[in-house]
RNA sequence: GGCGACGUACCCAAGCGGCUAAGGGAGAGGUCUGCAAAACCUUUAUGCCCCGGUUCAAAUCCGGGCGUCGCCUCCA
């Protein structure tokens, strides 16, 4: 399997710290607000990451975090007069609903920031007692010169990164570059004892505390948002490499972003939206779907769209395994086409290999069309149960891979909807075919959709 | 200003030096069907932003343009 590891700018073959087993840090979300359609693309993309390793038999420890006390979050407590834990409780119910609708497994391990407290103090201790870290009469900051390697992830240099004078001018700070380890409690804000005085963590500490009490000092990937690049995953490198003495971690992954009319998301921007608002229109299976028909690297554009597009092709794949799924009911002999099965089996390989070169979903989603196409053409009720099977199975065992569900259950219509589709079919009978399309039409309007088949009558849900 | 990514058909999108440039959507024509839907068949890039170069061989490597976007500030 290879991985395209930011650090390097190449793919590399992926070799565990341990046999058959991953250690996987991904940043989550600063909870102060639903997620975005952005976040998730992060999100969706990791979970696709761990789900195939996952396939391919690896146990895989996912640890994510929840950063649950920082600037925003204290900002939006102060806006709704609740406390800072009020709101961040709040939102990772939220952050829940979202991902568990989008079929994100849950991660091993949701640390949080507050629960780890003790941790990330002493961390910080040994950071001042090694020279890293210094204290200023606002906090404890840490010393980018210190650490040599400073911008080996973003391929920055300190002196450029001065010189681009967008960095905030900070008397107490030795270095612009340099950040805060430890913030001192302004009047009003939520603290923490510490033995530099009452406050609570910077964002980037917390990061590197938390993988290593989970993972070790060092660990096989850490993943997140391109836009974490830098400084973030730059600035945790820098810690925790100070701290243990060791690599910090083997194989960094990054996201693309995922754009409005080839722009970034933002909320200066207005062009921005929450998951909760697309899940209210589309399927979020057809938003999996759309995510991962790219490459997990490449920007992909967001649009309603493109979504649409996205609904359609997925449709293809479910309507083939919706008529294997008649067929199989069909078929009388339970023998196999060994020609169409070692096709179908190709084509799984081909799947499988353009999943072990970095991931790539969207080459593994045609072959997945490719085997829909084979049921379509050469699939009928002679092919036999065998191959039905064989087809319908890959089909949902591949998309399965992806997370995807197709969501074909056996469900049964109430009875009131299977008494309308008799009479309808009792009203074609009679070639009464304007009261037929009437009872289609309202079914339409419930939501069932009515096709007529060779095979007889077949309904689906929108 | 520094660093980086990308530019493949009407749209989306694979492609990582060598078989006729995957796959999906949309369009057009047709088959099937009472109609619809689904499905099927045919059709849509002698060419991959442009110009040079390397090579027996380039969408793929190198150089130079043009264009788009991103990071350098909280941000997935």
């Amino acid at each position: 399997m290879r991985i395209y590891n930011t650090m390097t700018g190449t793919k590399e073959e992926f070799v565990p710290l341990k046999k058959n087993s991953v250690g996987m840090y991904v940043c989550g979300p600063t909870v102060y607000n639903y997620i975005h359609i952005g976040n998730a693309r992060s999100f969706v993309v990791f979970d696709m990451v761990r789900r195939y390793f996952e396939y391919t038999g690896y146990f895989v420890k996912y640890v994510q975090n929840f950063t649950d006390v920082d600037d925003k979050i204290i900002k939006k407590a102060n806006e709704e007069g609740r406390s800072v834990s009020k709101v961040s409780e709040r939102f990772i119910g939220e952050y829940f609903k979202d991902t568990d609708a989008l079929g994100i497994q849950r991660a091993t391990i949701y640390p949080r920031a507050t629960q780890v407290m003790d941790d990330i103090i002493s961390f910080i201790s040994v950071l001042v007692r090694k020279g890293y870290a210094y204290e200023t009469q606002d906090g404890v900051y840490f010393s980018v010169e210190k650490f040599k390697d400073y911008g080996k992830l973003s391929k920055k240099n300190i002196d450029d990164l001065i010189s681009g004078a967008r960095v905030e001018v900070n008397d107490t700070k030795r270095n612009p570059l340099d950040f805060a380890l430890w913030k001192l409690a302004k009047p009003g804000e939520p603290y923490w004892d510490s033995p530099w005085g009452k406050g609570r963590p910077g964002w980037h500490i917390e990061c590197s505390v938390m993988s290593s009490k989970y993972l070790g000092d060092t660990f096989d990937i850490h993943c997140g948002g391109p836009d974490l690049v830098f400084p973030h995953h730059e600035n945790e490198i820098a810690q925790s490499e100070a701290k243990s003495g060791v690599k910090f971690v083997n194989y960094w992954m990054h996201a693309g972003y995922l754009n409005i009319n080839n722009q970034k998301m933002s909320k200066s921007l207005g062009n921005f939206f929450t998951v909760r608002e697309i899940l209210e229109k589309y399927d979020p299976m057809v938003v999996r779907f759309f995510m991962l028909s790219s490459h997990y690297r490449n920007p992909i554009n967001f649009s309603f769209d493109l979504l649409d597009q996205a609904k359609v092709g997925f449709e293809r794949i479910k309507n083939s395994v919706l008529k294997l799924g008649d067929l199989k009911g069909q078929a009388e002999s339970s023998s196999g086409d060994n020609e169409i099965i070692q096709d179908i089996t190709k084509e799984k390989q081909g799947f499988i290999s353009a999943m072990d070169d970095d991931f790539n979903s969207a080459a593994a989603i045609s072959h997945v069309f490719n085997i829909a196409g084979i049921a379509n053409t050469r699939i009928n009720v002679q092919s036999g149960r065998a191959t039905i099977n064989c087809a319908a199975d890959t089909i949902t065992e591949l998309m399965d891979v992806l997370g995807i569900s197709l969501n074909i259950k056996k469900e049964m219509l109430d009875e009131e909807i299977e008494k309308q589709i008799e009479e309808r079919q009792q009203a074609r009978e009679y070639k009464d075919y304007a009261a037929a399309d009437k009872i289609r039409e309202e079914l339409k309007k419930q939501g069932i959709i009515l096709e007529d088949t060779p095979q007889g009558v077949r309904w689906k849900r929108i």
